[in-house]
DNA sequence: CACCGCCATTGAACACCGTTCAAGTTGAAC
DNA sequence: GTTCAACTTGAACGGTGTTCAATGGCGGTG
């Protein structure tokens, strides 16, 4: 009964979801698959590729084409796949910045997003740098949201308590970082256009 | 010659300065204060709070009242501030971002920045959306910065080669996430006014 | 001076971690 | 039935953060 790189991504995912990422190690991994760790290492070279593979699965389809018309309508739309792509597995946010942050994954949304900017009428540079500080929101934010939510649903405290100076709910804490963003580059765009 | 809080975390800086992130173990740096490593456990009760009491130090300062006039001149220059910070000791961004996410540093940066947006127009709870805003921008593009600057000094790879397709310069790249977010801030805040 | 009590350190262990590699096993093709 | 590559084993290497009973040193009190 031997293993190939897909049942060891498909075990390492499981593992993810049932217990999260710190616990997702090597030595776990391989006992739930009923095999040495040293196996794993025929499959995956170390340990930083297979979350690479685990960053490239939870983004799949994130970086598809927008189906909206409007360029700021097509940016907020991917933003929004990407946040729920963070958001549909345990610790998804923080594996993804992580490996995003090391360069080993081969998604392509910051392409994607640069290319909908110059449609919407940057030069390349401007596009591309507007894709990666849009990227950085987005990480940054959905992090710390799910880091949030996995706190609560652990801790449990205050559960509606202190609504008066309570944040609102996630989605329009994203959706006002999202329009600021949009704001800005609408500036600069019509900047562009003007001249 | 017994150590106290102080001599820990100066130690502490020290290996983080000469080694990097990876390198700063309680192993390593009790092995540096002379002492075994248990003994470091009597002045913090764990790593994490002793990298808060490293990301509080680097941070210290972040968060004076800035001395601009205008609120987005204000708000540029605790930025730059907060990038200056981060950018002052290795691996400083990276071990901030971890921090931050923990919530254990006591830094008011977020609090300040939201005070400037108050005082701009802005109602609270928009102002503290804006400040998270661009905490995560500022948090995600140093942390990468830092990470390329340092691939760089160590690969020392392509030392000035293909400045074609080549981002710009570090701070211009900063500069132009900053004026994206103050554009928008700006829009955010005129409509406020208008009404 | 002797003693107490507290702050701080030791030494050793616990329970893990990622990674390596020679040796062994499997299974399909010829 | 043999061969050969694909895969796994077993065991180790060299680390990691953390705990804790026992011990040391030292300032102040009686």
């Amino acid at each position: 009964m031997q293993l190939n790189r897909h049942d060891v991504l498909d075990g390492a995912i499981a593992i993810l979801d049932e217990y999260g990422l710190a616990d997702l190690t090597m030595r776990r991994l391989a006992t739930s698959l009923h095999v040495q760790p040293g196996a794993l290492y025929w499959h995956f070279p170390n340990k930083q590729t297979l979350l690479g593979a685990i960053a490239d699965h939870i983004l799949s389809g994130a970086d598809a084409p927008s189906t909206e018309d409007s360029w700021d309508a097509q940016i907020a739309q991917i933003a929004h796949r990407l946040r729920d792509a963070l958001l549909s597995r345990r610790d998804g946010a923080e594996l993804v910045a992580a490996t995003y942050a090391s360069r080993l994954t081969t998604n392509h949304i910051r392409e994607r997003i640069a290319a909908v900017c110059i449609r919407a009428g940057l030069p390349r540079r401007d596009a591309e740098l507007t894709a990666d500080t849009l990227l950085y929101y987005i990480l940054g934010q959905t992090v710390d949201e799910q880091a949030r939510l996995q706190m609560d649903s652990a801790g449990a405290l205050t559960p509606d308590a202190s609504p008066l100076f309570e944040s609102p709910d996630p989605t329009s804490r994203f959706d006002f970082g999202l329009k600021l963003f949009l704001d800005g580059v609408r500036h600069t765009a019509a900047d562009r256009i003007r001249r």
